[in-house]
Parts: structure tokens; sequence; C-alpha cells
DNA sequence: CCCCTAATTGAACATGGTTTTCATTTAGTA
DNA sequence: TACTAAATGAAAACCATGTTCAATTAGGGG
């Protein structure tokens, strides 16, 4: 289980003035301790071993806000839910398992050839996009045979 | 307006033996004829003009349909919400305008690259992509001024 | 260390998009 | 034209997410 850095992510909280809550501990928790992606429901149950008594609602506002700042990534699943996954600065995408849904970070795209082709068939100016990978992790290929 | 094959779109369906009824030929129209993206309730608003009787119900009926067989690609928003647009055959993805909503398809993604690479770091054996280019259609950008 | 207050919380309720149910209608075939 | 499986629509159910508001609490100032 990959575990990433929950101090770093109480630091970015308190960096924008943002009360560290027992709430948000639990949540922070959730997230830095694991290693796929994880819906909002999902989420708040794991972070009621710490937290007994938080409730969706708190966990939905958590997840606004570790997205506005940058420490998390919201991932468009294909029947329109969202679920969510730890994020490092700076631009990256992810790459989902479709076995067991794990996530894993990767940066490195570069789709300037693309969007150069595009925007001058077009004449759209492009301002972003939005990219996923989908496939099958280690463990669910082995599991496969 | 862009007007894509309303014909091809009715044989589709025939080939795969879904019944022609007037509700989904009144949906085919609309899909036909637009040139932004739509959502369900829209389709459906605009399909009344030849099948005043048209529910929601089977609005989302035909649009499974027709995603399933291929005529249509769901374009997720990035509030979480869904919308359609014809779909070409082959493999493409959408540049869509985030002034308006128009949306235009592309092709010629090249990600083999990229796609390869993150393979060979990550163990994972990628099976798909998900691609969205978001930005601004040129009617858009002089509106801006 | 304790106050104070603005920030935060959770239960209940509201919302909006989508799906299910089921009795009725209809397209396509014989 | 008669038959039947497929398709339909109104209503209700569903589910993820947002809003409200009275009660609680984190954390800075005294
Ligand atoms: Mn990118
Ligand atoms: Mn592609
Ligand atoms: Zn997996
Ligand atoms: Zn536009």
């Amino acid at each position: 289980m990959r575990v990433i850095d929950l101090e770093g992510l109480e630091q970015q909280l308190k960096a924008h003035s943002y009360k560290l809550t027992r709430q948000r501990r639990a949540v922070l928790r959730v997230l830095a301790t694991t290693d796929g992606r994880l819906d909002a429901a999902r989420i708040c149950e794991d972070a009621r071993a710490e937290c007994p008594e938080i409730g969706l609602t708190t966990v939905y506002r958590t997840l606004d806000i570790l997205a506005d700042i940058g420490a998390l990534r919201r991932l468009h699943l294909p029947d329109g839910c969202h679920s969510y996954a730890p994020a490092s600065p700076g631009h990256r995408h992810h790459l989902i398992c479709v076995g067991c849904g794990r996530a894993v970070e990767f940066e490195g795209c570069d789709l300037t050839a693309l969007v150069d082709s595009v925007a001058s068939k077009t004449g759209f100016e492009v301002e972003g996009h939005w990219l996923q990978l989908m496939g099958r992790c280690p463990e669910c290929q082995s599991k496969r045979k």
C-alpha cells in the first residue's frame, strides 16, 4: 500500500488557512493510505474508523477543498460518477485499472502536436485537455490466468 | 448547421434489429441536425417537435442504444453531467467549446509513444484511453471582445 | 490556560439526472 | 389482417451531490 505524505497534506490545508479538524484528518488519512481510486461514500465509510461521527456532507466539503488546492484529482468514470485520487503537484493524469480500480499517476503527456493540428483545422482555441488511460495492473493481469 | 446522414443512422438501428419507431426517428433527426452537444432533456424537448408524446425515458433508452452501437458518443462535462454528440465510425475524440457547448470531432490522436512509456514504467497493460479537448470556438472567441 | 468567534459540522431536506416498473401500445412479420 | 415480442410513457424509485441551519469546535488573542 502506497503511503503518501500525510503531514504534507495537513500543511497544505493550514497553508490555505483551513482548520485542521478531526474529520479532515480522517479523510486525509484515508486518502494518504489508499492505492486505488475511492468514491465519496467509500471515503466516508473508511474515515469513520478514525472519526465515527463524520458525515457524508463533510466528506464532500473536504474533497472540494482538496481538489481546489490541488491535493486531489477528481477522476471521471464512464458512468458519470466521480472518484478521487491523491495528486502530486503539476500537470499529471491517471492510469486506472479496469479490474481493481487502482489508479497511478503519470506525467509527460505531450499533446502539443495534436493540439496544434486540431486548433488549426477547427479554428478553436484549445484551453485544456482531459486524458485518462484505462488498463490492467500487474496483479490483475496475473489473476486472469 | 451540420446535417449528418439520417438514413445511415436508421440503417444502423435496423442492422442491429431494433424497431424503427416514431420516437426513435425523432431522436435521430435531432441528433442528425445539431452542431452542438445536447443533453438528454434538450434532445427530448427538440424531439417533441416531431413526436409530441415522446417521454424522457424513451430518449434515455434510445441514447443508450445508439451509444452501444457506436453511433453516438457520450461526452463528460467538467461538472459531471453528460451530453451526447453524433459519432463517426472509427477512433475519434471530441473538442468541446466551453463557451457555447459546440462539439467537433477530431481524429488522428497518436498516443502510442505516451502509452508505451507509461506501460513500461508501470507494468500496466494499457487497453484504452479517453481524451477530450476543451477550448473556445471561433464564434465564442470573437464574442469575447 | 481560557475566551471568543468565525469556521466547521451533521441531520434533514432538497435537487437533478437517470433508471425501474408495469400496464398499454405498436412495429414488423407471418 | 392477426399475432407477438419489442417498445413506450407515467409514475415512482434511485442515487450522487448540494443546501440549510442550529449546534459544535479550532485556534488566535488576551
Ligand atoms: Mn496532459
Ligand atoms: Mn484516442
Ligand atoms: Zn488492477
Ligand atoms: Zn463556442
